[in-house]
DNA sequence: GCGACAG
DNA sequence: ATCTTGTCGC
């Protein structure tokens, strides 16, 4: 039901073809502030077992202000890329995308697993998923691709400037009080600054209490893990 | 040339 | 990402 602008083909694309198709793609990526007010966040992520080509898919969809889920759904496909370091949006996005048709609700924003433009092209997973769903993105990743930070303070909303060849890609931020933080970036059609305050909106409790990962991303993790061990059907 | 390297 | 028990620290 939901729909997406199909910018390429993802099949037979060779990692040296990827490479080229993110240097034509970067150039239509905007990083600017939201023209509207958000009302609902999605989450997508996706899981497999390893070794093995099939990929769990899924997405959820929670109200921005109560942080109820409002849809989820998930789909079972194959993956036909691998995962490279800086491609990871090659391997990911045909599966999101598959999941992406089955939502009835449109979100307002797409939380990512990964990077936006802390990426060495930057284009990474939330940037080239933006483009193709036309509205604001970003990533929450666990762990830093490229860039470089001083430790931000460790109380829960604290962060510092990720910085890559003198641009700055993003953010160090705190989720929590003294715990690992999370790496925020742009993906497209938002800003840093938008990103950070939807990330810490994403804490499931009040006075954080909540988990070092966004519920978006949590949920979504929980349902497509709960989808491969076959616990939860496929939409 | 030697490491680093989202999920 | 996935495979897994206990264990250190607030």
């Amino acid at each position: 039901m939901a729909t997406y602008k199909p910018l390429h083909d993802w099949t037979n694309i060779s990692p040296t073809d990827a490479v080229a198709l993110q240097q034509q793609l970067r150039s239509q990526i905007r990083i600017e502030p939201l023209t509207a007010t958000p009302q609902t966040i999605a989450g997508c992520d996706i899981s497999f077992n390893k070794f093995e080509e099939t990929v769990y898919a899924g997405i959820v969809v929670l109200n921005l202000e109560t942080l109820e889920t409002i849809e989820e759904v998930g789909v079972i496909s194959s993956a036909t890329f691998p995962y490279v370091p800086g491609l990871l949006s090659f391997r990911e996005i045909p599966s999101l995308l598959e999941a992406w048709q089955k939502l009835k609700t449109e979100p307002d924003v797409v939380m990512f697993d990964g990077q936006g433009i802390a990426h060495p092209r930057r284009i990474g997973i939330a940037s080239h998923g933006g483009l193709f769903l036309n509205r604001p993105t970003f990533g929450c990743a666990k762990s830093v691709l490229v860039g470089k930070y001083e430790e931000p303070a460790p109380e829960r909303g604290s962060w510092s400037p990720m910085t890559h060849y003198k641009d700055v890609v993003g953010a160090a931020l705190r989720t929590k009080n003294k715990v690992n933080p999370v790496y925020v970036s742009p993906g497209h059609l938002i800003d840093l600054e938008t990103a950070i305050n939807l990330t810490l909106r994403c804490d499931g409790g009040r006075r954080g209490y909540g988990y070092r990962i966004p519920e978006p991303t949590r949920r979504t993790h929980n349902l497509v893990n709960a989808l491969r061990r076959g616990e939860r059907k496929a939409d």
